[in-house]
DNA sequence: CTAGGGTTAG
């Protein structure tokens, strides 16, 4: 009262205000009618809070309807702290009045609080409603919280209410959102009687679980049991198609939508859009889409990401426009679709956009977008400004490490996506199956089997080597570092096996100059449950290309279309001619470009240009160059390539022409280097180079090494290089980074240690007759993995049979 | 206090 006086005596508001600071105080009449109107009015919790002084002014505070509406509209405007305060200044508390409060702190309050106030409640002999246990359960639900969801569930039992049918579908519906469907669906069998909303809890359950076969199968179960489904029936098992693929069971859902009517309604056709794109009819999705009225946001998202998925991102991004247009505003979702948009057409310009887009919005917070970012950055080959995103958040999520860690293993950058790992790990986040997907592929780039082991038995103790995806990675990493032994007995230990399994596993074997046994394995994948894919393809042939198997890979090829459906795609065709090629079979090879149905790309005349260069063949060697200098202006490697097949046809002068070409427009030739891991340490071998701090006793061990070779028969291959005296060219040869790295290995490890190398380009000629010798002259297995495979090099001989 | 089921993302 005092401070309502107070109020009314303060100076007028200025003169521009029309309203004035307080309403004056209402008729107590508004307060004392039992609906109290005048509360009723309120829209929001600061209107309500105005007229507190006026209930207390007119002594209507203690009126117990009023107290119950008022606990009831600060509960329901989320102002639970004044609800509870008038709630404790009641004297002599109704049992609605607890109720009231409870469905506030339901609805408002984490879960722990709900439940001890409806504890207190039991304590003080409140009668439990039945209306009690739906609030608290459907808390449950939401905060996914099983212990707490179980507890209420057998206070329900006790408190006798098991056979109520809106109680019971609250408790199913609890267990399907604390992913435990089986109990769910244990509950919803039990239940004496179930109505339309019980089949809906539990169809949405099993979709939501991603079990899309059994919501299906629930709806036609639910229209035998006599019950016809309705929108939110549709709403709840599109979903389920859309997971499963199923597009005629869309097209029925469709048919019945329209047929019950409901197809008009905005969650329905919107799902149905949704659906029609997961089930790749976005043409179809395109015209329900179309016909809709009243598109909502989550209509647009569920279109823009349709295209965005289909591949089709202009179409998204102008999607986009139309949809800022219609006066929807972008919401996190489709910013989400966006950026997977540009990330899969690596548009770096349209995520550009979409960065400064986000940013206008104010999702610069937002963790998920900022991910989705970070990926966009990656995938567009910029993991500097990935790195940028990533350095200026401030709360990262296991999540966003994952993605960053992720972003530098796909753009080569192995070291980096490490060292990520290991601050990761410094700052006490816990790796996830993710993490480990993500580092792996960088360690098995790297190629240490040191950290190989390290990194599985991590995995191990963080009991992820049992996930499916972490092992694939890992058997891939074994194969990687040259353990294609160990990859094959973590493979056969494994009781679940993708395709992806499967290919790495096969690869492993092709990459190692193992054909027969990659196309064993290839034969025991087809008996298999494993569907064979367009990589497990590229796999097989790939090997056949390293071991010359000619006529096996024709088969290979035809029997991918014919048996198999699968479409060649460019590198089937690139492996195809380079299994010519490499065979020596140029004009075949040639002749196969010509007759290819597609355009042929890099990956093909690369190939081709890679083949003339070991068979000498100059005329289709310049015709292949020709082709890849158009195609990757910006692209080195392909003069070089050009160059040596001068060089070994002695053209000097087109040597010459080629260099000037190269210097002319700034192309660099990529530097050798080779890798030997010592220890905890990589070290890295440049051509050439004197930079290593061993390099004196390096070079040394070399020269003794070189004696020792010359004096079994070892001849320096000296034909490529033309344009210095006889004795520097065997100083340009002796000094390549492979040869440098074996020393370094052979003065570091113990006398019969096998030495394990990785070299960045392909192993030269010169350097794998050298390592022949090396290896029969110090009685070493020597183990090479260079770009495209490896080579064990043992008593003189190397497993590539001097095929590569 | 008058209940229980529903659409887009990674």
């Amino acid at each position: 009262m005092l401070s309502t006086t107070t109020l009314h005596s303060l100076p007028p508001p200025p003169s521009s205000s029309k309203k004035p600071l307080l309403p004056p105080l209402p008729n107590p009449h508004l307060f004392s009618h039992p609906s109290s109107l005048l509360l009723e009015l309120c829209s929001n919790p600061t209107e309500l809070r105005r007229l507190l002084p006026a209930v207390i002014k007119h002594g209507l505070f203690f009126e117990h309807v009023l107290q119950t509406k008022l606990v009831s509209l600060f509960s329901r405007f989320g102002a639970l702290r004044e609800a509870s305060l008038v709630f404790s200044d009641v004297a002599d508390r109704s049992d609605e009045l607890h109720h009231s409060l409870l469905k506030g702190h339901c609805h408002h309050s984490p879960l722990p609080l709900s439940l001890s106030f409806f504890l207190s409640m039991r304590r003080a002999d409140v009668r439990t409603s039945v209306h009690n246990f739906t609030y608290l359960l459907k808390a449950c639900a939401d905060a996914s919280d099983l212990p707490r969801g179980r507890e209420i569930h057998s206070l329900l039992v006790s408190s006798g209410f098991s056979s109520n049918v809106f109680a019971m579908t609250a408790v199913v519906n609890m267990y399907a959102k604390c992913r435990r469907i089986e109990d769910a669906r244990k509950m919803f069998d039990r239940m004496p009687v179930r109505d339309l909303v019980a089949w809906n809890a539990v169809v949405s359950g099993y979709a939501q679980n991603g079990l899309a076969a059994d919501a299906l199968a629930m709806v036609g179960r639910m229209q035998e049991d006599g019950i016809r489904p309705d929108s939110i029936t549709l709403v709840s098992a599109l979903p389920a198609c859309a997971d499963a693929r199923r597009l005629e069971v869309a097209k029925s859902v469709h048919a019945f939508a329209v047929r019950a009517g409901v197809d008009g309604l905005v969650n329905v056709s919107t799902a149905l859009v949704d659906c029609y794109c997961k089930c790749g009819a976005v043409g179809t999705a395109r015209k329900v889409f179309d016909r809709l009225r009243g598109k909502n946001a989550v209509s647009w998202n569920s279109m823009i990401d349709g295209y965005a998925r289909s591949g089709d991102a202009e179409e998204a991004m102008r999607l986009f426009d139309r949809m800022s247009g219609a006066g929807v505003e972008a919401t996190e979702v489709t910013v989400l679709a966006l950026l997977s948009a540009c990330a899969e057409l690596g548009d770096l310009e349209e995520g550009r956009k979409v960065h400064r887009l986000l940013l206008s919005i104010g999702l610069e917070s937002n963790v998920s977008v900022m991910n989705a970012l970070i990926t966009m950055y990656s995938k567009c080959k910029r993991p500097d400004l990935a790195a940028e995103v990533f350095d200026s958040l401030q709360s990262k999520t296991v999540v966003t490490w994952n993605a960053m860690i992720s972003g530098f293993s796909q753009n080569g950058r192995a070291d980096e996506a490490l060292k990520s790992f290991y601050e990761m790990r410094r700052r006490n986040v816990n790796p996830d199956s993710f993490t480990f997907v993500s580092v792996i592929p960088a360690i098995a780039d790297i190629s240490v089997v040191r950290r190989a082991k390290w990194i599985h038995g991590y995995a191990v103790r963080s009991c992820f080597d049992r996930n499916i995806f972490v092992a694939t990675a890992l058997v891939d990493l074994y194969a990687k570092c040259g353990g294609v032994g160990l990859a094959r007995k973590l493979f056969d230990s494994l009781d679940e096996r993708h395709v992806t399994t499967w290919n790495a596993m096969i690869d492993g074997y092709g990459t190692h100059g193992y054909a027969e046994t990659a196309i064993e394995l290839f034969e025991e994948m087809k008996r298999s449950p494993a569907e064979p894919n367009d990589v497990t393809f590229l796999c097989v042939l790939s090997a056949c290309a390293h071991s010359g198997l000619v006529e096996e890979g024709k088969r290979q090829f035809e029997s991918m279309r014919k048996d198999y459906g699968i479409e060649p795609v460019m590198d089937h065709y690139g492996t195809m001619v380079d299994l010519l090629g490499r065979a020596g079979l140029l004009d075949k090879a040639w002749d196969f470009i010509e007759r290819m149905p597609i355009e042929p790309g890099i990956s093909v005349y690369g190939a081709m240009l890679g083949a003339c260069r070991i068979h000498k063949n100059v005329k289709l060697g310049e015709e292949a160059a020709r082709r890849l200098f158009e195609l990757e202006p910006e692209e080195g490697g392909y003069h070089v390539a050009l160059a040596n097949i001068y060089a070994n046809a002695s053209m000097w002068d087109d040597v010459a022409r080629v260099r000037k070409l190269m210097e002319a427009t700034g192309l660099q030739k990529t530097p050798g280097c080779s890798f030997f891991e010592l220890g905890n340490k990589v070290h890295t071998f440049y051509s050439g180079s004197t930079n290593h701090p061993h390099s004196k006793q390096i070079y040394a061990r070399l020269d003794t090494l070189l004696d020792e070779i010359r004096a079994i028969g070892y001849v320096p291959d000296t034909e490529p290089i033309h344009d210095v005296e006889s004795d520097v060219k065997e100083q340009l040869l002796a000094a390549h980074s492979e040869k440098l790295a074996i020393a370094f290995a052979l003065i570091n490890t113990r006398p019969g240690a096998t030495i394990q190398i990785k070299k960045n380009l392909r192993v030269c000629r010169d350097c794998h007759a050298a390592t022949k010798f090396i290896s029969r002259a110090t009685g070493r297995e020597i183990i090479v993995r260079d770009m495209q495979r490896f080579h064990h090099f043992k008593d003189g001989l190397c497993s590539c049979g001097d095929y590569w």
